[in-house]
RNA sequence: GGAGCGGUAGUUCAGUCGGUUAGAAUAUCGGCCUGUCACGCCGAGGGUCGCGGGUUCGAGUCCCGUCCGCUCCGCCA
């Protein structure tokens, strides 16, 4: 039984007898002394094997390997001078009575204080996790949850299970598949969320409930989205946005102060969609990052005033209604290179962008003289003095212009926006959550040529009447609503739709017929149907709130086996092939062979 | 599905214009030293240069394909 966590024995305990477990990963042998620096998720004590205890030591084990020990000892002070600030240990040392070899190990793949390259970690995840970084990073995590579940547990949330093995669902994402044995030819689907549960668990009276629910996606992963993780998910009875929305901001809040010991901002400031895409070309700003896009088409429209010509870069989406012709004022932008500005451009045609203009202020006072840029002689005097009004140019600035489709629009010089605000270092040290509202109800999917649920088909509208809606479907505005911190969203959620009528006419806006809508979600019209209360809840990712609390980039470091970009473990090296004895019984035939 | 970066010793990396026996640090092993704490000193072993093909007198280096890791676009209701 361990007595002592390593880094918990200090100068108290001179004097004292402790048992301590450990590893010790360093082997000094000098003047017949061993010293072992043991180690445990609290820190390192120094350990000494005086001679006479050594020589036995070294006889039975060698000095050779990472061992797993048990040392029994007195803890001894040592003068100031033989402090290691570095490593934190010289004040005190433990004289070894009893040294037990709990278990050897062999010569470790890496150094756990060296940095390693991502695969080695992920196939020895578990030395991996030995690490003072990670440990810390999982002992986090722990708190947090830990701490949601005593915030909601105090306040009569119900945790509640629901189903693993569920229903495919027809929209959203790819499902993973589950084949039945008992069922020849019929699959289960792992939940994307608990969603129709937990509103039929508001149909059902639990009217406060919640669930640290594993969430399973079968999409493309990227460093803050894996195949499976953990939503805080959430449903509220006879509520409104803002009841869920002040319960929730108050949780995050408290939460952020218990685990890491920050204080969020009193009340989170509120965005619409249509602002957020406006001022930021997102619909999560980060809103440590203080560059803002303004419009300028009004400026840009009309033909050069000398030339009587047309820049039609920016006249044509100028005129459009579908357009947008917006610039990204950016103080000290001047000091870039061409080449900067150049890759730059590139930058943002993976967003779309056909293009990037911009306008580098050399000198304000000296007009026309005072500019570079690829593009001033297209526009005149009028044009430039209203962009420069409109964006507030001084000297010292680079200006960026995007041109075309609103969307296309937005979305590159969100990038751009953030790519350069992290580039010159304009990233506030700060926390800055807030909330996005007003989402639209519907998003035309150009490929499939419909509409499709911009957050998911059970979202209330924020009309109430059936009618309504239906006249009113493309610019109709929805009751969702996200939490966005730092320019990530770690939770979405939204009043859902509690009368069958409704909830029939937006899976018909949405294309799904009413016998598929009977077949797919029967259950929950039928549900809708009983008194269903008004309800609305949301859901945070877990992963994504350790990951920004732990300071990491990834979602990975706060998951204890977290896959490859290529959703696979490296370290059980799932997923794999299974014995075609154990498919025949599944009543699955493997198409294609995977690759030996 | 697409793009970028990377893959060389157990690990982290260097390797010039294609040219002799592919190096360093660290780890490992052996020896010496010895209240050390990134100990020090001497020595040794350790390489399918991711894999396959091609160009060439000659390929770690150039070309094509492929696999793996990371990042991003698409995708993620």
């Amino acid at each position: 039984m361990r007595s002592h966590y390593c880094g918990l024995v200090d100068e108290t305990l001179v004097g004292q007898t402790v048992t301590l477990c450990g590893w010790a990963d360093t082997r000094r042998d000098h003047g017949g002394v061993i010293f072992i620096d043991l180690r445990d998720h609290e820190g390192i004590v120094q350990a000494v094997i005086e001679p006479d205890n050594a020589v036995a030591f070294k006889q039975a084990e060698g000095v050779r390997y990472e061992y797993c020990l048990r040392i029994t000892g007195q803890v001894r002070g040592r003068p100031a001078s033989q402090v290691n600030e570095r490593l934190r240990t010289g004040r005190i040392e433990v004289i070894a009575d009893v040294v037990e070899v709990l278990n050897a190990a062999a010569p470790l793949p890496f150094m756990l204080d060296d940095a390693v390259g991502e695969d080695a970690r992920l196939r020895y995840r578990y030395l991996d996790i030995r690490r003072p970084d990670m440990q810390r990073k999982l002992r986090m995590r722990t708190r947090l949850v830990s701490s949601l579940r005593h915030y909601l547990d105090a306040r009569g949330f119900q945790d509640i299970e629901t189903p693993i093995l569920t229903k495919a669902t027809p929209e959203g994402a790819r499902d993973y598949l589950v084949p039945s044995r008992v069922h020849p030819g019929e699959f289960f689907a792992l939940p994307q969320s608990p969603q129709l549960f937990k509103q039929l668990l508001m149909v059902a009276g639990m009217d406060r409930y919640y669930q640290i629910a594993r969430c399973f996606r079968d999409e493309d992963l990227r460093a803050d989205r894996q195949p499976e993780f953990t939503q805080l998910d959430m449903e509220f009875a006879f509520v409104g946005e803002r009841d869920v929305q002040d319960f929730v901001e108050a949780m995050i809040r408290t939460i952020f102060k218990q685990v890491v010991d920050v204080e969020l901002a009193g009340e989170f400031p509120r965005l619409t969609y249509a602002e957020a895409m406006r001022r930021y070309g997102s619909d999560k700003p980060d809103l440590r990052i203080s560059l803002e896009l303004v419009d300028v088409a009004e400026h840009v429209r009309h033909a050069h005033a000398e030339t009587g010509k047309d820049f039609q870069v920016f006249s044509g989406p100028a005129k459009d209604p579908q357009g947008r012709v917006a610039a990204l004022r950016v103080p000290g932008g001047a000091e870039l290179t061409r080449k900067q500005l150049d890759d730059y451009g590139l930058y943002v045609q993976k967003y779309g962008a056909k293009g990037l203009a911009w306008i580098r202020v050399d000198d304000l006072s000296k007009g026309r003289e005072g500019l570079t840029s690829p593009i001033v002689k297209f526009l005149d005097d009028q044009s430039i003095q209203g962009i420069f009004t409109s964006v507030g140019a001084q000297t010292g600035d680079v200006i960026f212009f995007g041109a075309g489709p609103y969307k296309t629009v937005s979305d590159f010089l969100g990038a751009l926006r953030l790519k350069v605000g992290r580039d010159l270092g304009l990233v506030e040290n700060a926390w800055r959550p807030l909330w996005v509202v007003d989402f639209p109800m519907f998003e035309y999917d150009f490929d499939a040529k419909r509409y499709v649920a911009l957050h998911h088909p059970f979202t209330a509208p924020k009309v109430d009447d059936v009618a309504d809606l239906r006249a009113n479907a493309a610019n109709s505005v929805s009751r969702g609503y996200d939490m966005v911190l730092n320019g990530n969203e770690i939770g979405g959620g939204s009043i859902r739709i509690h009368r069958p009528d409704m909830q029939s006419t937006v899976f018909d806006l949405l294309g799904i017929a009413a016998e598929e809508a009977e077949a797919k979600f029967g259950f929950l019209l039928d549900a809708l149907k009983y008194g269903a209360p008004p309800h609305g809840g949301i859901a945070f990712g877990i992963d994504r709130i350790a990951a920004l609390m732990a300071g990491s980039d990834s979602i990975r470091d706060v998951i204890a086996f977290p896959k490859t970009a290529s959703a696979q473990c490296l370290m059980t090296s799932a997923p794999s092939a299974v014995p075609e004895a154990q498919l025949q019984e599944l009543h699955v035939r493997v198409v294609k062979p995977q690759k030996a």
